[in-house]
DNA sequence: ATAAACTTTAGAGTATACTCTAAGTCAAGA
DNA sequence: TCTTGACTTAGAGTATACTCTAAAGTTTAT
């Protein structure tokens, strides 16, 4: 079963030009084309495009994911390259959770200030709560 | 007590060029200048850096983080507004650290799978555990 | 058969976020 | 006084990731 380039572009919420664009930097070496010039997308192709998406949305740019599907096309012996990839890709998204953690209180904390500027008016927060004022300090410096 | 582009720079590990040029877009509109001309950062402004950098690394772009304190610099009738921006950050910061979860998953299965090829040799992995061919597929379809 | 819809390529254009250069200003130390 | 180093501006250049256009060829529905 083979998909043509708009049916890939629906599946995956993404544009045809953008799906060329990913052909021609290398991220598709396994697209084929029919007779006529037509990519035909098989559905290795398919895993292939969902795993650009997954190392995407992860942070690796499209040169890394290149990188990491040159080695795939290349067979059995890139497993151990590959692998440690995928080791380090783990360890950065570990971090990035803990990075957007660390984020979310912070946002968290400036709500909480906005709540109790709304509930004490006019006057200045942290000379009415100080409290408030040590608590931005550990978060923000 | 106030500090030069450089100081700050170095504080936050940002360079001087990137500082002048969050000014420039107008992400940093209280920053004052001496009598020669040089910025002068109060501690205020570093308040201000730490926030850019906050919002920056949750994912706003640097438009939108200028709109947040052209809002702040409004003062305290903008205050439902910019609570309103911190609680949909809140949430977009919730929903990515899912989906960097759901593909934190995607990574470990990579990683378990590339062993379990070292350990077949060269056979095909979902020929022998057919298994891992489901587990994938519900991770990737 | 033919029109509409889809695909191809090369290459140009856009948006974002820097990153740097050039030319000049200013303050401090030898 | 002069040199060194840090700062200023405007504007050019870079990298990344698309996004689109133009002109041509292909496929599908009536």
């Amino acid at each position: 079963m083979f998909y043509s380039i708009s049916q890939v572009a629906k599946k995956f919420n993404l544009t045809a030009y953008t799906l060329r664009y990913y052909d021609k930097l290398g991220l598709l070496p396994t697209v084929g084309k029919s007779s006529s010039g037509l990519r035909r997308f098989s559905e290795n192709d398919l895993n292939c495009v969902a795993m650009i998406e997954c190392l995407k949305e992860t942070g690796l740019t499209l040169k890394e994911i290149r990188d990491y599907f040159v080695l795939a096309v290349k067979g059995d012996e890139t497993i151990d390259m590959r692998m440690q990839m995928m080791i380090n890709q783990k360890k950065r998204i570990e971090d990035e959770i803990k990075s957007l953690r660390r984020n979310l209180k912070k946002i968290e904390f400036k709500i909480k200030y906005y709540q109790t500027a709304k509930d004490v008016g006019e006057a200045n927060v942290y000379s009415e709560y100080p409290q408030m004022l040590a608590e931005h300090d550990k978060l923000f410096k």
